[in-house]
DNA sequence: ATTCTGTTTCAGATTCTTTTCAGTATGATA
DNA sequence: TATCATACTGAAAAGAATCTGAAACAGAAT
């Protein structure tokens, strides 16, 4: 796991650091906000923890920055203000959570999970939605004390689907990730393997269903609605 | 969106739900933690707010039991003790934020906003005017709490009216724009569309109606003015 | 060789979309 | 007002997209 510090008090960045490597969290240390803002946009982190209080550019600026440029990336606030309206504001400028200083450290790892353990699609041993589960490394599909294998293409579908929760998947784009770009696999092909999800979907008996939307593709959709 | 708050203080909870109305949120409102695991699972919320020492079952247990069902709704836990341990014990337990009672209600709100901005990372696109709001993704057609599918064409004219809103869309212009510029379609295909999509506004109750302005063509207007 | 599993193909059924048409309504103009 | 062009709309027909069961096929495992 990847983090980044951003914090002008040398001492507890620093501390901070070597409590990263002992939970063998790979590190990237910067002692003012120019730097935290070039560091987070041009590598790829899974949390970054953010003084607000920074020479150079404060937190709540870099997190707005981040966001504007649609970059994801969990951030955790420290300040050493315990003022509501302080934290209100860093968590609608678009933080994830927010931590006053002094605190212990194993709050603040506590919270790294707590934050990491939802992103997931990358070390994440599985997939959720709803009621399902789809483990990754068994391409099992899960829901409530049944389950189900599934083949390796349906596993690649549901996978995409789950990945891409709100958004419409069209047959063009399954076909190019899970048959490959240079196939000659047709849009019946999608179909029946969407349609062998639906059955074991139904054997399931999860919430979750997946809705066509014609002239345009699938996605899932809460059943129950 | 839809929150479940377990909380046995009869009197905060309710205050709860009183300030989660204020937001437009619909809030279940439950006192113990039997009741909440129950609701938690058999419903699918936004964002479950728990209290942690609760008659039934206590807050932990809950949030524990939710994860290992599979249930990936975040939450928030409530408790009055200040204890980090405690704090640390929820967080990995599967809770994804913790406040210390008393708290000020506008830091829940934002937290609550904060967890569920992660959730549709997605930044649906969408197109409204006034009441009207059409989803581009899913060719959904949506006015207060109704929505209604759009096909193809229809969606793809509703789509050019909204965003025209001020210009009048003759009726050759909707032709070359949605059946091509080549077709050989007929005005009477585009009245008939705008036809359904009147039947579909009317469906939903809108404000927006399509007016006509003969021998030019369509555009939105207010129908309220 | 046989069985098993996963994949592809096909064709009929189904569902939704689009077109067509006829009768009606509306507005402009003389 | 009478007439004509234009626009509206319900119903039916035609057309497309999608679904799905069954069968054919391929490759791996027994």
């Amino acid at each position: 796991m990847n983090l980044l510090i951003v914090e002008d008090e040398i001492r507890l960045a620093d501390a901070l650091g070597e409590i990263m490597k002992e939970q063998k969290y790979i590190t990237d240390i910067v002692y003012n906000g120019t730097d935290g803002l070039y560091y987070a946009k041009n590598n790829c982190y899974d949390v970054i923890i953010l003084d607000v209080m920074l020479p150079g550019m404060n937190g709540f600026d870099i997190v707005r920055e981040l966001r504007a440029s649609h970059i994801a990336t969990p951030v955790i606030l420290l300040t050493a203000k315990d003022d509501v309206r302080d934290k209100i504001a860093g968590l609608d400028n678009g933080a994830d959570d927010y931590m006053t200083k002094p605190f212990v450290p194993e709050e603040l790892l506590a919270r790294i999970r707590a934050l990491t353990r939802r992103q997931g699609d990358v070390i994440l041993e599985e997939q959720n939605f709803l009621d399902l589960t789809l483990s990754l490394s068994t391409c099992d599909l899960i829901c409530g004390s049944k389950s189900i294998h599934l083949s390796y293409k349906e596993f690649e579908i549901m996978k995409l689907l789950m990945a891409n929760q709100k958004s419409v998947l069209s047959k063009d784009f399954l076909i190019s990730k899970v048959w490959g770009s240079d196939s000659n696999a047709e849009d019946n092909n999608v179909e029946a393997y969407i349609s062998f999800l639906r059955k074991k979907l139904a054997f399931l008996g999860s919430h979750v269903m997946i809705s066509t939307i014609r002239k345009v593709g699938y996605r899932l959709e809460d059943a129950s609605l």
